[in-house]
DNA sequence: TATCTTTGCTACTGTTTTTGTAGCAATATT
DNA sequence: AATATTGCTACAAAAACAGTAGCAAAGATA
């Protein structure tokens, strides 16, 4: 199901890592996981599902079925969790919280 | 169209600055679009189509039309470029490339 | 001035992805 | 033997995305 490096992907046919990634990042709902995984540790289905704005078993099942085969993140007694790989990436995405918190300034809601 | 910081967007009731920012890149050639005007410069509206494997131009201009509204990117003489804002932001997408190639060791593809 | 090119972009239709509701099978608990 | 919790699936509707064609405006060329 999911896109492995070396495949090529919805988004690019070399199959470059890379590219790899952002396919998979850019499908709805994955950075979420990972950022919830990575704040607010391990979790049940159902305990996720709440996590994240109640997002459809469908499409949830689907990003952890994939971020599975990817190598980010595993089940367990816990429940679902952060694999040291997925660790590793959750925390390049890290500053992108003090980042976005900065940026928001910039832009008028209002 | 895009949902700015402070509102809520599609994958979150909060508007909390990450969660727009997250909800943003989780859209298709959102982060594409970023890593390529990052690596390779400004490029016009075509350009774009061929580097990002020929997208289809309603995709292009509904994410550059974001982008714009999110402050990211803008149209100049040049074509589309990257702001400050998204320089900066592409910054912390760079070392994903590295992560991405070691990441891909890790995992069997055949 | 008229033609030719290139620009960003839109209309339209069909496919893919995501959603929302209901509920199942398996395991654990009482 | 019930009851509850687990991960997960079926199915139909909605939303997002793709693919082709082509338009209007601006710039270059003749």
């Amino acid at each position: 199901m999911a896109k492995l490096p070396g495949q090529p992907t919805r988004g690019s046919i070399s199959g470059r890592p890379v590219m790899v990634l952002l396919d998979a990042l850019g499908k709805r709902w994955t950075l979420r996981l990972l950022w919830e995984l990575h704040r607010n540790g391990a979790g049940t289905f159902r305990e996720l599902r709440a996590r994240c704005e109640d997002v459809s078993p469908t499409s949830l099942n689907n990003r952890l079925k994939e971020l599975r085969e990817l190598n980010l993140i595993e089940l367990n007694e816990r429940g679902f969790v952060l694999t040291a790989q997925g660790r590793s990436l959750s925390l390049l995405l890290k500053p992108l919280d003090q980042w976005a918190k900065k940026w928001a300034q910039t832009i008028e809601t209002n």
